[in-house]
DNA sequence: CAGTAG
DNA sequence: TGGCCTTACTG
DNA sequence: GCCA
């Protein structure tokens, strides 16, 4: 075996798991005197193991203390009091079965999977931060992805809880024995702002370990603006990194439109948000720009590659692999450099090196050349043909539209597609988008006068140019039913009538709860067939719909997953609470309606401050 | 449920 | 070796 | 692709 991949694999075991084992220990032995849940006597500490959940629940029984326990003396704090009674308090003192045993103290502890991203979450009842022994404040923070009120909550190391077990005793948190790195005071958080001055963790430490205890007393959570950032650059990792805007502030020369006049109003404010936010997650020391940029750049370009050709699992593990690099603060040039970095395996280290020495990658370039590939693009730009149908046709021989258009069985809707590809793959002007939806407009209007047209989509970020056309149809008090039979049966037929709409892509007939018209329609005296979606939205759902119409993708995305964060739960009818998520984030409970009419409160509601549409360009 | 769009 | 993954809608 |  490789001994750098052993050294990589000794270095990730942390400290963590190594305590949880220690905790398995002392949970185990004397028996006799402890009474265990179910759940204990099953293996609750290996989390190691592949089938673990990613988080999971787990009550136990931590046995009272038989000699060194004691009540807080005089000399203890208002905060010993607080630890004392968060760990006295039972569950049992709602019902559960441990009130019986006064010997035992019941608690119920979430764990937390290592990867940031299923990082831990914070909540409400949560009674004490736990971090892994590697890991400083900053990390940790970070780790714990929020910014709800955490202040009142006591932080300290791993080694706390495991001495507290070994000792059969509550250790006092304020020793310096369990200070996490950079904190001053574990009951205050906030008195420790000089975060940015502790000095970076450990390279081995990425690996955030946090555990949290549930059943505090409950704290009010106000909302920062933090976890908005947070969730946007959890969602843009994912997406797309546009290298070009980001280094030299333009856009990539491929989306120049010929009719762009100056320069793109957005561009520059879409340039400084970007900036921002990707250095909100970088540290604060000045440095602008990440070295490993270049670097970034291509193996996206790859992840992007390995999207288009349907491996999904390259795909993310080059992503993976990107987001790794994007927390590096120094310059990754060599293979054994890479390698430490976890996310990052034999085969992209080579990469890494062959990127920094040579500056590009050979792989990169052939599949950029590749005539599949450049196919593969055009028939995926088909509207009603996706990753599958593409190569399915590129599998059957067909290279060009016409080649399909004439011998490759087509759906009616692909077939529009091709005909129309031209036409479809074209921007619209700003100002055609606005004539299409006065037309629409006026012929509502004429159907009944309190229909509204809302232009929503890029049109309404304010974007020059728009890709399709996006109209959000609603009206006062009106309910979903009144409005789709408004349209269905009197606004569209008037509008294939005047000529004005001329295909039905996805239209919601045989659904009764259908809300979406998707077609293509035309100015008169021309000939471009434009994209045109429609969506009828009840009134009581127009602020949901707006911001899901309104997107742009990556916003949406961010928002929703900041909901998901909240414990909320954030679609086109509305803002819902109290989810219930189950094994992997499956909705147990739907949730109870909270807001769906008034885009700002919506915002309010998940603690986001308003931005308005042109600020949603992520 | 597969495929697609966002 | 097998798991890794955002959500809703349409046909 | 990476990782346990």
């Amino acid at each position: 075996m490789n001994p750098l991949a052993a050294q990589k694999r000794r270095v990730q075991k942390t400290q963590f798991f190594q305590d949880l084992d220690k905790l398995d220990q002392y949970m185990h032995d004397d028996s006799d005197d402890t009474v265990h849940t179910s759940e204990v006597q099953q293996p609750s500490f290996a989390l190691h193991e592949p089938s673990r959940p990613k988080k999971r629940t787990e009550t136990f029984n931590i046995r009272r203390p038989r000699t060194a326990y004691r009540p807080p003396s005089t000399e203890t704090s208002a905060n010993n009091r607080v630890n004392e009674r968060d760990l006295v308090s039972t569950k049992g003192k709602e019902g559960g079965p441990a009130s019986s045993g006064a010997k035992n103290i019941q608690r119920t502890y979430l764990f937390l999977h290592p990867e940031p991203e299923f990082g831990p979450l914070f909540d409400k009842d949560t009674s004490y931060i736990i971090v892994d022994d590697k890991l400083d404040l900053k990390e940790a923070l970070k780790d714990l992805r929020t910014s709800a009120d955490v202040s009142k909550t006591p932080m300290v190391r791993m080694r706390w809880l495991v001495d507290c077990f070994r000792d059969h005793t509550v250790h006092d948190m304020r020793s310096s024995l369990f200070r996490v790195r950079g904190m001053k005071d574990p009951f205050c958080i906030l008195d420790n702002e000089d975060v940015q001055a502790v000095a970076p963790a450990p390279k081995d430490a990425k690996s955030a370990m946090v555990m949290c205890a549930f059943n505090r007393p409950k704290l009010e959570r106000p909302m920062t603006q933090d976890d908005f950032a947070q969730a946007i650059d959890f969602v843009q990792k994912v997406g797309l990194l546009d290298y070009q805007q980001f280094v030299d502030g333009e856009s990539a020369s491929e989306e120049v439109q010929p009719g762009r006049i100056g320069k793109k109003p957005e561009s520059a404010e879409c340039f400084n948000s970007r900036l921002q936010d990707f250095l909100c997650k970088e540290k604060n020391d000045g440095s602008s720009t990440n070295p490993n940029l270049q670097t970034m750049y291509i193996l996206q370009q790859l992840a992007i590659y390995y999207e288009r050709v349907g491996d999904k699992w390259r795909n993310l593990g080059y992503r993976k692999a990107v987001t790794a690099l994007r927390y590096q603060q120094t310059p990754v040039r060599t293979k054994q450099d890479a390698l430490l970095i976890r996310g990052i395996g034999e085969s992209i280290a080579d990469k890494i090196e062959e990127i920094s020495t040579t500056g590009h990658l050979r792989k990169l370039e052939m599949a950029k050349a590749d005539p599949h590939e450049q196919c593969l693009i055009i028939f995926m730009g088909i509207y009603g043909a996706g990753l599958k149908q593409a190569r399915r046709w590129l599998s059957q021989g067909h290279r060009t539209l016409e080649g399909l258009l004439y011998n490759a069985e087509l759906t009616p809707n692909q077939k529009i597609g091709v005909e129309h590809y031209e036409h479809f793959q074209a921007r619209i002007p700003r100002e055609e988008v606005r004539r299409h939806a006065a037309i629409v407009g006026e012929v509502l209007s004429s159907v009944d006068p309190g229909l509204q047209v809302i232009i929503g989509g890029s049109y309404r970020r304010g974007k020059a140019d728009c890709g399709d056309i996006d109209l959000l149809i609603t009206k006062a008090d009106a309910s979903l039913d009144h409005i789709r039979k408004l349209m269905t049966q009197f606004a569209i037929p008037e509008l294939k009538k005047r000529g004005f709409l001329k295909a039905e892509l996805s239209v919601s007939q045989s659904h009764d709860n259908g809300s979406k018209w998707h077609g293509a329609s035309v100015l008169p005296n021309s000939s471009a067939w434009r994209r045109l979606d429609m969506l009828y939205v009840p009134w009581d759902e127009r602020g949901a719909a707006m911001i899901y119409f309104t997107g742009n993708d990556i916003f949406n995305r961010s928002v929703r997953l900041l909901a998901s964060w909240r414990g909320m739960r954030l679609n086109q009818h509305g803002l819902y609470e109290n989810v219930m998520r189950g094994r992997g984030r499956t909705k147990i409970t739907e949730g109870k309606v909270l807001e769906g009419k008034d885009e700002k409160k919506i915002f309010e509601l998940l603690g986001v401050p308003w931005r308005p549409p042109e600020h949603r360009n992520l």
